[in-house]
DNA sequence: ATGCTAATTAACAATTGATGTGACTTATGG
DNA sequence: CCATAAGTCACATCAATTGTTAATTAGCAT
């Protein structure tokens, strides 16, 4: 693994992001700051960074996948208002034990906490919801009843 | 909502089949009986099943929106062996609540259960895992540590 | 310092899952 | 039986991501 300056770059602007980027939102910003580097090389990059266990992929169900190198074992919040992700300390989520259910051999459990994020309700305190947030690539053109699995 | 052949075929294809399908796999199947139907079709006839809530839209996280006819309160098990999904009663479940954590109005929460399911344990007892299934659209040429909150 | 070489980058094409756009067709009410 | 709005489908497009490969470069051995 050599440390090259693209490396060293993303590295970093993923340890002073807590907003749980994605992709193409990483390129933006490195993109200002490295002129001329390449989306591929992110993606490259992020995918090395995940397999060395640096850092997490989060795939809420919304379209791109996000990176979020907090390797600790935490949940997510996702804010349905803003689109928001918030870490979710696991001890103050009620915790689920691997088990087995049905049948079935459970190894893991995964839970994601939907709901409005505390500056979407203090700012639009009574108004009606006004974004209408991607929530899956497909099938989402009009609000539709949707599992929230993810 | 006119009562058209494509419909009432995807309306039954969804109901006799608990594989909780993609909208490609509906439409290999649908094509047999109806060679011609277009892919365009189903999709649309998914999306407007689902905004009639006669069946929710899942995304697991792993490539493409599955479709599930069953509209109760429930969860669902993931085989990380075979990719197979599998409906699991709430009840059987440790149901999570509604209710506030880190200042998140947290109005639902999702709760995706992964392991192995009956047939892969018993038929793979002691072998090494040798399919990798797809867990997300990208990011996962190698076995990588990622997230299961999908 | 200098050169080697395998690792890395980046340009570009391809893929997958899904949606946008009309033109053509067909249920269904009159 | 006809009109017409609703539905279907072929085709184009999109977004996220990966495949390919030629050019570049970090890191090591001189």
């Amino acid at each position: 693994m050599k440390l090259t300056p693209q490396r060293q770059l993303l590295f970093n602007l993923l340890h002073e992001n807590d907003s749980h980027p994605t992709a193409e939102s990483l390129f933006e910003i490195a993109s200002k700051q490295m002129p001329g580097i390449s989306l591929r090389t992110i993606y490259q990059t992020l995918g090395e960074l995940a397999e060395m266990g640096e850092l997490q992929l989060v795939d809420l169900g919304n379209g791109a996948t996000r990176f979020d190198p907090n390797m600790g074992e935490h949940q997510h919040f996702v804010c349905d208002s803003c689109g928001a992700i918030h870490d979710v300390d696991i001890t103050s989520a009620p915790r689920l034990r691997a088990g087995s259910a049905d049948g079935f051999a459970v190894e893991e459990i995964g839970v994601v906490f939907h709901g409005r994020c505390n500056r979407c309700n203090l700012s639009n305190q009574g108004k009606l919801e006004s974004q209408q947030i991607k929530r899956s690539p497909g099938l989402q053109a009009k609000k539709i009843k949707r599992v929230k699995s993810n």
